[in-house]
DNA sequence: CACTTGACCTGTCCGC
DNA sequence: TGCGGACAGGTCAAGT
Protein backbone atom coordinates (compact mmCIF):
# COMPACT_ATOMS: atom_id res chain seq x y z
CA UNK A 1 0.00 0.00 0.00
CA UNK A 2 2.25 2.72 -1.27
CA UNK A 3 1.85 5.55 0.68
CA UNK A 4 3.60 9.48 0.17
CA UNK A 5 6.96 7.88 1.48
CA UNK A 6 6.85 5.12 -0.57
CA UNK A 7 5.78 7.12 -3.73
CA UNK A 8 8.61 9.36 -3.04
CA UNK A 9 11.37 6.35 -2.16
CA UNK A 10 9.96 4.91 -5.62
CA UNK A 11 10.53 8.55 -7.04
CA UNK A 12 14.04 9.35 -6.21
CA UNK A 13 15.15 5.77 -7.57
CA UNK A 14 13.46 6.73 -10.69
CA UNK A 15 15.02 9.81 -11.14
CA UNK A 16 18.09 8.08 -10.64
CA UNK A 17 17.71 5.34 -13.00
CA UNK A 18 15.62 6.28 -15.35
CA UNK A 19 16.03 9.94 -16.66
CA UNK A 20 17.94 9.95 -19.96
CA UNK A 21 16.65 7.04 -20.98
CA UNK A 22 14.46 6.10 -24.27
CA UNK A 23 11.34 3.98 -24.65
CA UNK A 24 12.12 1.68 -27.25
CA UNK A 25 8.79 -0.47 -27.37
CA UNK A 26 5.92 -1.35 -24.76
CA UNK A 27 4.58 -4.62 -23.57
CA UNK A 28 0.97 -4.97 -21.69
CA UNK A 29 -0.99 -7.86 -20.87
CA UNK A 30 -3.86 -5.76 -18.97
CA UNK A 31 -5.25 -2.92 -20.65
CA UNK A 32 -6.60 -1.38 -17.62
CA UNK A 33 -3.85 -1.06 -16.05
CA UNK A 34 -2.51 1.13 -19.79
CA UNK A 35 -5.33 2.28 -22.02
CA UNK A 36 -2.36 3.88 -24.00
CA UNK A 37 0.37 1.50 -23.68
CA UNK A 38 -0.04 1.46 -28.07
CA UNK A 39 0.24 5.44 -28.27
CA UNK A 40 2.74 5.21 -31.14
CA UNK A 41 4.03 8.56 -29.51
CA UNK A 42 5.94 6.79 -26.81
CA UNK A 43 8.10 5.37 -29.06
CA UNK A 44 11.77 7.14 -28.75
CA UNK A 45 10.21 9.45 -26.17
CA UNK A 46 13.08 9.84 -23.50
CA UNK A 47 12.51 10.46 -19.59
CA UNK A 48 12.78 14.07 -18.96
CA UNK A 49 11.97 14.81 -14.35
CA UNK A 50 10.30 12.37 -12.50
CA UNK A 51 8.19 14.31 -9.79
CA UNK A 52 5.38 13.35 -7.57
CA UNK A 53 2.31 15.21 -6.31
CA UNK A 54 0.47 12.81 -3.05
CA UNK A 55 0.81 9.41 -3.71
CA UNK A 56 0.53 9.93 -7.49
CA UNK A 57 3.97 9.48 -9.89
CA UNK A 58 4.40 12.19 -12.62
CA UNK A 59 7.08 11.18 -15.28
CA UNK A 60 7.24 13.41 -17.76
CA UNK A 61 8.40 12.69 -21.30
CA UNK A 62 10.68 15.04 -23.85
CA UNK A 63 7.35 14.62 -26.19
CA UNK A 64 5.55 17.08 -24.42
CA UNK A 65 3.56 14.22 -22.57
CA UNK A 66 3.71 12.67 -18.77
CA UNK A 67 2.77 9.40 -17.71
CA UNK A 68 0.67 9.51 -14.17
CA UNK A 69 1.14 6.57 -12.56
CA UNK A 70 -0.92 5.52 -9.43
CA UNK A 71 0.52 1.93 -7.85
CA UNK A 72 -2.69 2.29 -5.29
CA UNK A 73 -2.50 -1.13 -2.96
CA UNK A 74 0.02 -3.33 -4.72
CA UNK A 75 1.28 -1.55 -7.69
CA UNK A 76 5.60 -1.57 -8.30
CA UNK A 77 7.84 0.05 -10.57
CA UNK A 78 11.06 -1.52 -10.88
CA UNK A 79 14.04 -1.17 -13.07
CA UNK A 80 16.23 -3.85 -14.29
CA UNK A 81 19.26 -3.22 -16.30
CA UNK A 82 19.83 -5.59 -19.05
CA UNK A 83 23.73 -5.83 -18.24
CA UNK A 84 22.75 -6.57 -14.82
CA UNK A 85 24.43 -4.16 -13.21
CA UNK A 86 23.23 -2.98 -9.96
CA UNK A 87 22.16 -0.27 -8.50
CA UNK A 88 21.67 1.21 -4.82
CA UNK A 89 23.08 -0.07 -1.71
CA UNK A 90 22.24 -3.92 -0.30
CA UNK A 91 22.71 -7.38 -1.18
CA UNK A 92 21.23 -8.46 -4.79
CA UNK A 93 19.12 -10.99 -2.97
CA UNK A 94 17.10 -8.48 -1.68
CA UNK A 95 16.09 -6.99 -4.63
CA UNK A 96 13.37 -9.04 -6.79
CA UNK A 97 14.84 -8.00 -10.16
CA UNK A 98 15.88 -11.23 -10.95
CA UNK A 99 12.50 -12.93 -10.54
CA UNK A 100 10.81 -10.34 -13.23
CA UNK A 101 8.65 -10.28 -15.04
CA UNK A 102 6.49 -12.11 -12.76
CA UNK A 103 2.47 -13.17 -12.51
CA UNK A 104 1.78 -9.87 -11.75
CA UNK A 105 3.40 -7.63 -14.28
CA UNK A 106 1.22 -6.11 -15.96
CA UNK A 107 3.54 -3.61 -18.46
CA UNK A 108 6.96 -3.44 -19.41
CA UNK A 109 8.45 -0.71 -20.61
CA UNK A 110 11.62 -1.13 -22.98
CA UNK A 111 14.44 1.04 -22.80
CA UNK A 112 17.51 0.75 -24.81
CA UNK A 113 19.50 -0.86 -22.13
CA UNK A 114 16.83 -1.74 -19.56
CA UNK A 115 13.32 -3.03 -18.43
CA UNK A 116 11.21 -0.83 -16.28
CA UNK A 117 8.34 -3.27 -15.14
CA UNK A 118 5.27 -2.16 -13.63
CA UNK A 119 3.80 -5.11 -11.11
CA UNK A 120 0.44 -4.99 -10.10
CA UNK A 121 -1.27 -7.91 -7.71
CA UNK A 122 -4.04 -6.79 -7.75
CA UNK A 123 -4.95 -4.50 -11.09
CA UNK A 124 -6.13 -1.73 -8.99
CA UNK A 125 -3.20 0.55 -10.47
CA UNK A 126 -2.96 2.83 -13.57
CA UNK A 127 -0.92 4.34 -15.84
CA UNK A 128 -2.66 7.43 -17.88
CA UNK A 129 -0.86 9.03 -20.86
CA UNK A 130 -1.53 12.74 -20.45
CA UNK A 131 -0.33 16.20 -22.84
CA UNK A 132 1.40 18.08 -20.12
CA UNK A 133 -0.96 21.15 -20.72
CA UNK A 134 -3.91 19.12 -19.35
CA UNK A 135 -2.02 17.59 -16.42
CA UNK A 136 -2.96 20.75 -14.16
CA UNK A 137 -6.77 20.07 -15.00
CA UNK A 138 -6.14 16.54 -14.21
CA UNK A 139 -9.43 15.86 -11.79
CA UNK A 140 -7.11 13.51 -8.90
CA UNK A 141 -4.44 16.55 -9.29
CA UNK A 142 -6.73 19.30 -8.72
CA UNK A 143 -8.52 17.59 -5.51
CA UNK A 144 -5.26 17.45 -3.48
CA UNK A 145 -4.59 18.75 -0.78
CA UNK A 146 -1.40 20.46 0.44
CA UNK A 147 1.88 18.35 0.42
CA UNK A 148 2.71 17.47 4.36
CA UNK A 149 6.27 17.93 3.52
CA UNK A 150 5.89 21.21 1.69
CA UNK A 151 5.90 25.01 2.14
CA UNK A 152 2.10 25.15 1.80
CA UNK A 153 1.48 22.69 4.71
CA UNK A 154 0.05 25.34 7.18
CA UNK A 155 -1.77 24.70 10.78
CA UNK A 156 -4.32 27.21 10.13
CA UNK A 157 -4.96 26.03 6.12
CA UNK A 158 -5.39 21.95 8.29
CA UNK A 159 -7.40 22.94 11.08
CA UNK A 160 -9.89 24.75 8.37
CA UNK A 161 -9.86 21.68 6.61
CA UNK A 162 -10.40 19.50 9.35
CA UNK A 163 -13.32 21.91 10.14
CA UNK A 164 -14.76 21.30 6.66
CA UNK A 165 -14.80 17.24 7.56
CA UNK A 166 -15.83 17.77 10.97
CA UNK A 167 -18.28 15.05 11.34
CA UNK A 168 -16.32 12.46 9.99
CA UNK A 169 -13.60 10.75 11.86
CA UNK A 170 -10.12 11.86 12.41
CA UNK A 171 -8.88 9.08 10.91
CA UNK A 172 -11.29 9.25 8.01
CA UNK A 173 -10.49 12.98 7.37
CA UNK A 174 -6.64 11.91 7.23
CA UNK A 175 -7.30 9.68 4.76
CA UNK A 176 -9.29 12.05 2.71
CA UNK A 177 -6.54 13.50 0.47
CA UNK A 178 -8.25 16.75 0.26
CA UNK A 179 -7.41 17.58 3.53
CA UNK A 180 -3.44 16.81 3.20
CA UNK A 181 -2.09 14.89 0.22
CA UNK A 182 -0.30 11.63 0.42
CA UNK A 183 -1.39 10.04 3.87
CA UNK A 184 -2.87 6.33 3.63
CA UNK A 185 -3.66 3.98 6.78
CA UNK A 186 -0.29 2.90 8.31
CA UNK A 187 0.82 6.91 8.35
CA UNK A 188 -2.78 7.22 9.52
CA UNK A 189 -2.38 5.39 12.51
CA UNK A 190 0.98 6.13 13.53
CA UNK A 191 0.40 10.58 13.25
CA UNK A 192 -2.50 9.81 15.39
CA UNK A 193 -0.44 7.74 17.59
CA UNK A 194 2.52 10.06 17.91
CA UNK A 195 -0.29 12.55 18.85
CA UNK A 196 -1.85 11.05 21.23
CA UNK A 197 -5.22 11.23 19.84
CA UNK A 198 -8.09 8.20 19.07
CA UNK A 199 -8.54 7.62 15.54
CA UNK A 200 -12.69 8.17 16.24
CA UNK A 201 -12.25 11.28 17.67
CA UNK A 202 -14.29 13.63 15.62
CA UNK A 203 -12.55 15.83 13.16
CA UNK A 204 -13.77 18.91 14.32
CA UNK A 205 -13.04 18.41 18.15
CA UNK A 206 -9.55 18.57 18.26
CA UNK A 207 -8.06 21.47 20.66
CA UNK A 208 -5.64 23.44 19.87
CA UNK A 209 -3.37 21.63 21.89
CA UNK A 210 -4.14 18.66 19.68
CA UNK A 211 -4.08 20.11 16.45
CA UNK A 212 -0.81 21.33 16.68
CA UNK A 213 0.79 18.07 17.90
CA UNK A 214 -1.08 16.26 14.88
CA UNK A 215 0.14 18.64 12.69
CA UNK A 216 3.61 18.19 13.68
CA UNK A 217 3.57 14.61 14.06
CA UNK A 218 2.24 14.01 10.43
CA UNK A 219 5.29 15.47 8.25
CA UNK A 220 7.82 14.05 11.22
CA UNK A 221 6.24 10.34 10.65
CA UNK A 222 5.99 10.82 6.90
CA UNK A 223 9.98 12.12 6.84
CA UNK A 224 10.82 9.31 9.26
CA UNK A 225 9.49 6.63 6.99
CA UNK A 226 11.39 8.12 4.06
CA UNK A 227 14.34 8.13 6.01
CA UNK A 228 14.52 4.48 6.01
CA UNK A 229 12.94 3.59 2.74
CA UNK A 230 9.34 3.49 3.47
CA UNK A 231 7.11 0.64 4.69
CA UNK A 232 7.20 -2.94 3.26
CA UNK A 233 4.23 -4.55 4.53
CA UNK A 234 3.46 -6.91 1.34
CA UNK A 235 3.88 -5.82 -1.95
CA UNK A 236 6.10 -2.14 -1.92
CA UNK A 237 9.50 -2.65 -3.13
CA UNK A 238 11.26 0.31 -4.62
CA UNK A 239 12.58 1.14 -7.92
CA UNK A 240 15.41 -1.39 -7.50
CA UNK A 241 13.10 -4.10 -5.85
CA UNK A 242 14.10 -3.60 -2.75
CA UNK A 243 11.72 -3.64 0.45
CA UNK A 244 11.62 -0.51 3.18
CA UNK A 245 12.70 -0.80 6.61
CA UNK A 246 10.16 1.37 8.56
CA UNK A 247 7.49 -0.41 9.88
CA UNK A 248 10.77 -1.96 12.16
CA UNK A 249 10.41 1.50 13.72
CA UNK A 250 6.43 1.88 13.45
CA UNK A 251 4.90 2.35 16.75
CA UNK A 252 0.92 1.09 16.25
CA UNK A 253 0.89 -0.37 13.24
CA UNK A 254 0.66 -4.24 12.66
CA UNK A 255 1.69 -4.19 16.61
CA UNK A 256 -1.36 -5.37 17.95
CA UNK A 257 -0.66 -7.13 20.91
CA UNK A 258 2.58 -5.96 21.64
CA UNK A 259 3.79 -3.03 24.09
CA UNK A 260 3.26 0.74 23.58
CA UNK A 261 6.83 2.12 23.04
CA UNK A 262 5.48 5.33 25.32
CA UNK A 263 3.49 4.11 28.02
CA UNK A 264 3.81 0.23 27.64
CA UNK A 265 0.24 -0.81 27.36
CA UNK A 266 -0.67 -3.15 24.92
CA UNK A 267 -1.63 -1.91 21.27
CA UNK A 268 -5.21 -2.79 20.08
CA UNK A 269 -6.55 -3.35 16.54
CA UNK A 270 -10.25 -2.02 15.81
CA UNK A 271 -11.99 -0.76 12.95
CA UNK A 272 -12.39 2.91 12.44
CA UNK A 273 -13.60 4.45 8.59
CA UNK A 274 -13.32 0.85 7.32
CA UNK A 275 -9.80 0.19 8.03
CA UNK A 276 -8.26 -1.53 10.20
CA UNK A 277 -6.80 0.83 12.83
CA UNK A 278 -4.13 0.75 15.21
CA UNK A 279 -4.26 2.26 18.61
CA UNK A 280 -2.71 2.49 22.21
CA UNK A 281 -5.84 2.84 24.47
CA UNK A 282 -4.23 4.21 27.05
CA UNK A 283 -2.15 7.18 25.40
CA UNK A 284 -5.10 7.52 22.73
CA UNK A 285 -8.69 8.19 24.60
CA UNK A 286 -12.10 9.06 23.59
CA UNK A 287 -13.07 10.30 26.94
CA UNK A 288 -11.30 11.48 29.83
CA UNK A 289 -7.63 12.57 31.32
CA UNK A 290 -4.95 10.20 31.13
CA UNK A 291 -3.32 11.88 34.42
CA UNK A 292 -1.97 9.62 37.02
CA UNK A 293 -3.41 6.74 34.21
CA UNK A 294 0.03 6.02 33.04
CA UNK A 295 1.56 2.92 34.00
C1' DC B 1 -23.74 18.68 0.66
C1' DA B 2 -21.78 15.38 4.00
C1' DC B 3 -20.89 11.01 4.79
C1' DT B 4 -20.90 5.81 4.13
C1' DT B 5 -20.76 1.76 1.42
C1' DG B 6 -19.67 -1.14 -2.54
C1' DA B 7 -16.83 -2.06 -6.62
C1' DC B 8 -12.51 -2.78 -8.57
C1' DC B 9 -9.00 -7.31 -8.09
C1' DT B 10 -5.93 -11.23 -6.35
C1' DG B 11 -3.46 -13.76 -2.81
C1' DT B 12 -3.50 -15.35 1.82
C1' DC B 13 -5.34 -17.08 5.86
C1' DC B 14 -8.84 -19.22 8.87
C1' DG B 15 -12.52 -22.34 10.13
C1' DC B 16 -14.99 -26.42 8.87
C1' DT C 1 -6.75 -31.61 1.57
C1' DG C 2 -10.21 -28.71 -0.26
C1' DC C 3 -13.41 -24.91 -0.09
C1' DG C 4 -15.93 -20.80 1.09
C1' DG C 5 -15.53 -16.55 3.05
C1' DA C 6 -13.19 -12.72 5.36
C1' DC C 7 -9.57 -9.63 4.85
C1' DA C 8 -5.89 -6.54 3.01
C1' DG C 9 -6.92 -0.82 1.81
C1' DG C 10 -6.63 3.66 -2.42
C1' DT C 11 -9.94 5.83 -4.99
C1' DC C 12 -14.25 6.52 -7.43
C1' DA C 13 -19.13 5.99 -8.11
C1' DA C 14 -23.36 5.23 -6.16
C1' DG C 15 -26.31 5.23 -2.26
C1' DT C 16 -28.40 7.18 2.23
Amino acid sequence: MPELPEVETVRRGLQELLVGRRISSIDCNWSKSFAAAGNQSLIGAAFREIRRRGKLLMLELDNEHTLLIHLKMTGQLVFVADNGLRFGAGHPSDSLVDQLPDASTRVIFFLDDARLFFNDQRKFGRIQLVANQEVPADSFLQRLGPEPLGPDFSKAGFGKALQRRSGTSIKAALLDQSVVAGIGNIYADEALWKARIHPDRRAGSLSPAELGRLFKAIPEVLQLSIDHGGSSDRNYVNAEGKRGAYLDFAAVFRRQGQSCPRCQSIIVKTRVAGRGTHLCPNCQRLFGSTVGLKR
